[in-house]
RNA sequence: GGGCGAAUAGCUCAGCUGGGAGAGCAUCGGCCUUACAAGCCGAGGGUCACAGGUUCGAGCCCUGUUUCGCCCACCA
């Protein structure tokens, strides 16, 4: 690479490249140390708050938690800068099972399990590993600039928040929403625990489907069954056939032998059995399955567990007892097939349940669980989000919410593991006397007995992060953070935890507050990569935000999470767009640099743009207008979370209208001797870029805050200046069609000159042709502005003949006329007059039909119809240059 | 089996209440021109998946089809 020419060195404090290693790490130390990131609670003005979706304290940041917390930001800087009282509250979930994963990991390698140590000791070294390594991902927060009010960060096994949980516990209770029972659930032989229905994933899986032969008790016959579990037949406590299948009527007396097991066991007859399927009869193994388990319900049949916590077969089991649940399936098999009662196995592909921490196949089995009724909290969510009361954003979320909503079942919350919120109920071993009280009570009220053993079952990790909007600003107290920041303005999150929480959060917030959780809820899409593919770690294609901030730095990838955050798409991650947009943060921060050059010794109150917009001149006043335009763009994307609107706002209007044409346009008068117009430049100039850089910060908050303290005055944190308001005085169409035109013509005569392949160090002598008198003026008195932006000898004329050696282009009513003898591509020009022509032909006919068409002409409003004439009249005049210009050349030939 | 979404330039995607098809990247050509070669100037490139319909007018609304993706669901 050929090396640049050294920038004379006395005119430029700031290096040529942004360097934001060095940026990023001062400027956060720096908000820190001015709790820039506090929230304020002054009376009288709005309120805007987000509580963090708590990332599991087990977690390393993602890229999922890096968009999702970009956008937070966004917003979270937005309302600060507007004034508003802003509250973003950070913290982290204790995350039941992958903690207590993590940490028996931990154990195993020093050769110990957690019953090793025992409940105590053990939740002990959880709270030790919490100290050590808990702290990750919040400090990687901070990496992504995250402003969050960090003293107020929270964690769901805190006191505070714990209190909340057994409070909440107590009350569900004493309403009757929370009960005990012996119930079927999702259960995982190696978590130990039992699942929510959620927590178990469904994966289409190879296995088989076994046709098990099972005799009837009076030996005149033999019905066969099908099933992809064959081990649970131990389990069999009937055969369900549907109560019109004729088939099997005659067996409503006669019973069933099971082959293994020496039981006989009834057939029952339920609508629930599909005749169509298999032999139209059904093993029913009411323990370990849940359809079976309702049919069991149904005729009161004996469930019969044939399997232990860990997935071995129990002593119900007989001589299979102490085989593990598949080596079991084997035995069975064999056993099954020697005795003559397999009838035939076959390929079969079915959704196998397993658990979402650690993908081992989910049992169902029966078990003593609590359970939240919640079918009258879901109904309250419902009329939440069909009143408005809550928008989802995207709306087309609310219909799947809906289904998801009816079809919703009791919540079994309880789990046996160690690592939570421990249910705050009491047996008496006395008398049997059960307690629910927020505190441990010390004698049974029922019979005096101190002998009190609490529940060992810990509550759903969801269950806390379901209070998590209200009791992480210190509910049950009635506190001044409650009053000032609940509801929460907006719950941003990825759709993938809907149900698993927001619907929670909803329910809980409407129950317990009376009053919704958040008014908003802005589902995002999830991160793939740029295939389109999951990212995963087994597949290899993770992309890691810390390597992208520290080869691109957090700005350019805060812009690029920012500019990718469509509503209703999949995000496709691609590493070249973040480095597009480290490029675009550097256009950002040159801009600055060359601004900076001519700001640096500016005069005292240059600062201050008192004078009448209209009054300065025409690429000044077109600027302040576009800067008008961002500024309602931007505000408008933001209160609509059209995210990646705000990002192509910025970038449109700093790169092609601030850079490529203003900054430009001005440098004549930064140049020039002209005081008054050098004056005038800088005071605009210095607008403009404020104006940029404080639209900016919410996405690109490093880059905007260095730049900022390196503009002229004494200033402050960028943090802290009023986000920018419209500005209907700078609003100034006039100036913008000026410009338009003049940018026209610059451009059609560069066109000119590189189709021509003129050197670009050489004039060329150009001459426009403009019949009106009034902008003919304007052409004149900007020609040194036009001269300055491309090499040109310019004439302007009223009317005048166009050379035969002359190339030609048509800008709105303005004709540009460039004679360049021999370098004219003749052919190369035809064929594209050619193709222009055919365009406008086909335009015209399209637009002579709609105004000759009487239904057009009075259905279609004034403005398009006018419109449509409009661009007949332009089209009409562009088609005569060009046929005349066909034959200029034409002659050439 | 239900539900949702997607299909627009070579690639990744915008396109909001229907009114002359856009961006970024990539490609091609030219340039170190006093912020930036991490840059500047210019160019080419589209049957808006397909078939119907509504409308004066459809990328956008309706119906159907195809192909992909996701979510939910108890068919053993």
């Amino acid at each position: 690479m050929k090396d640049t020419a050294p920038s004379s060195p006395e005119k430029y404090d700031l290096p040529k490249a942004y360097e934001f290693a060095e940026v990023e790490q001062r400027w956060y130390t720096h908000w820190l140390e001015q709790k820039s990131f506090s929230a304020r609670m002054e009376d009288g003005k709005p309120s805007f708050s987000i509580v963090i979706p708590p990332p599991n304290v087990t977690g390393v940041l993602h890229i999922g938690h890096a968009l999702n917390n970009t956008l937070q930001d966004l917003l979270i800087r937005y309302h600060r800068m507007k004034g508003d009282n802003t509250l973003w509250v950070p913290g982290t979930d204790h995350a039941g099972i992958a903690t207590q994963n993590v940490v028996e990991r931990q154990l195993a390698t020093e050769q110990l399990t957690r019953h090793d140590l025992g409940r105590e000791k053990f939740i002990e070294r959880v709270w030790a590993w919490r100290e050590e390594k808990g702290g990750t991902i919040i400090n990687q927060l901070k990496r992504m600039g995250a402003s969050c009010d960090w003293e107020r960060e929270r964690f769901t096994m805190d006191e505070g928040l714990s209190t909340a949980v057994r409070e909440v516990f107590v009350r569900l209770f004493k309403e009757g929403l929370i009960y005990k029972g012996d119930y079927i659930v999702n259960w995982c032989p190696r978590c130990h625990t039992a699942l929510a229905d959620d927590e178990v994933e469904h994966d289409p899986t190879d296995g088989k489907l076994y046709h098990l032969r099972y005799p009837y008790a009076d030996g005149s016959g033999s019905v066969v069954v099908a099933t992809t579990r064959p081990e649970t037949m131990l389990g069999d406590t009937a055969v369900a056939v549907h109560p019109d299948d004729e088939r099997y009527h005659h067996l409503k007396t006669i019973g069933i032998n099971l082959p293994l097991t020496g039981r006989t066991i009834p057939v029952v007859f339920d609508h629930h059995v599909q005749r169509e399927f298999g032999t139209g009869a059904l093993k029913v193994t009411p323990a370990h399955d849940r359809d079976d388990y309702e049919i069991g319900l149904r005729h009161n049949l004996e469930r019969l567990k044939v399997m232990d916590d860990y997935g071995v077969m129990n002593a119900a089991a007989g001589k299979y007892a102490g085989l593990d649940r598949f080596a079991c399936r084997k035995q069975i098999v064999k056993d099954l097939e020697e005795q003559g009662f397999l009838d035939k196995i076959e390929p079969y592909q079915h959704a196998v349940g397993k658990c979402y921490r650690c993908a081992t196949v989910v049992e169902p089995t029966t078990s003593k669980q609590w359970f939240v009724s919640v079918r009258p909290l879901a109904d309250k969510a419902v009329a939440a989000v069909e009143q408005g009361r809550i928008k989802i954003y995207p709306n087309t979320w609310d219909r799947t919410f809906y289904a998801w909503m009816e079809n919703i079942r009791d919540w079994c919350i309880s789990r046996q593991i160690w690592w939570g919120h421990r249910i705050p109920a009491w047996t008496c071993g006395a008398c049997g006397e059960l307690m629910v009280e927020v505190n441990a009570p010390d004698v049974c009220p029922s019979c005096g007995s101190t002998d009190l053993h609490q529940e060992t079952d810990v509550l759903d990790t969801w269950f806390s992060s379901a209070l998590w909007p209200f009791s992480t600003l210190g509910w049950p107290e009635k506190t001044k953070e409650l009053e000032f920041f609940y509801p929460t303005s907006v719950l941003i999150t990825s759709f993938d935890i809907l149900f698993f929480w927001v619907a929670r959060m909803m329910m809980m917030g409407l129950h317990l507050m009376d009053e919704v959780p958040f008014h908003d809820v802005y589902l995002h899409a999830l991160v793939r990569d740029k295939f389109g593919k999951k990212m995963s770690k087994s597949t290899g294609n993770v992309i890691d935000p810390l390597v992208m901030i520290e080869q691109y730095g957090t700005d350019a990838f805060r812009f690029t999470l920012t500019a990718f955050a469509a509503q209703g798409r999949e995000i496709r991650m691609d590493e070249e767009r973040v480095d597009g947009y480290r490029r675009f943060i550097n256009k950002l921060w040159n801009a600055a640099r060359f601004a900076q050059m001519h700001l640096k010794e500016v005069e005292p109150g240059i600062t201050a743009l008192t004078a009448d917009p209209k009054a300065l001149a025409l690429a000044h006043r077109w600027i302040l207008s576009r800067v008008n335009a961002t500024i309602v763009a931007v505000r408008a994307a933001l209160d609509g979370y059209n995210f990646n609107e705000v990002a192509s706002a910025n970038y449109q209007f700093v790169w092609h209208e601030f850079c490529d044409w203003y900054l430009e346009w001005i440098k004549a008068d930064l140049f020039s001797q002209d005081v008054a117009a050098q004056q005038q430049a800088k005071a605009v100039l210095l607008t403009v870029l404020e104006n940029i850089l404080k639209l900016m910060h919410p996405i690109t908050p490093f880059v905007t805050e260095e730049i900022w303290g390196q503009l002229p005055g004494n200033r402050s944190s960028i943090m802290v200046e009023p986000f920018p308001e419209p500005m209907a005085v700078w609003d100034d169409p006039e100036a913008e069609a000026v410009m338009q035109l003049l940018m026209g013509v610059i451009s059609g005569l560069r066109t000119i000159r590189t189709e021509a392949e003129v050197h670009p160090g050489a004039k060329i002598d150009a001459t426009l042709i403009c019949p009106d008198a009034a902008r003919r003026e304007l052409l004149q008195t900007y020609a040194s502005g036009i001269q300055a932006m491309v090499r040109a000898n310019l004439q302007i004329v009223a009317t005048g003949i166009v050379p035969d050696d002359a190339v030609h282009a048509l800008v709105q009513d303005v004709e540009l006329v460039v004679p360049l003898k021999g370098l004219i591509d003749v052919a190369g020009e035809l064929e594209k007059l050619v193709k222009e022509k055919a365009r406008l032909e086909k335009e015209l006919v399209r637009i002579a039909g709609k105004l000759s068409n009487d239904k057009f002409m009075s259905n279609a409003p004034e403005a398009v119809v006018q419109k449509e004439r409009d661009k007949a009249a332009e089209f009409r005049a562009h088609l005569e240059k060009t046929i005349e210009s066909t034959e200029r050349l034409q002659k050439l030939r």
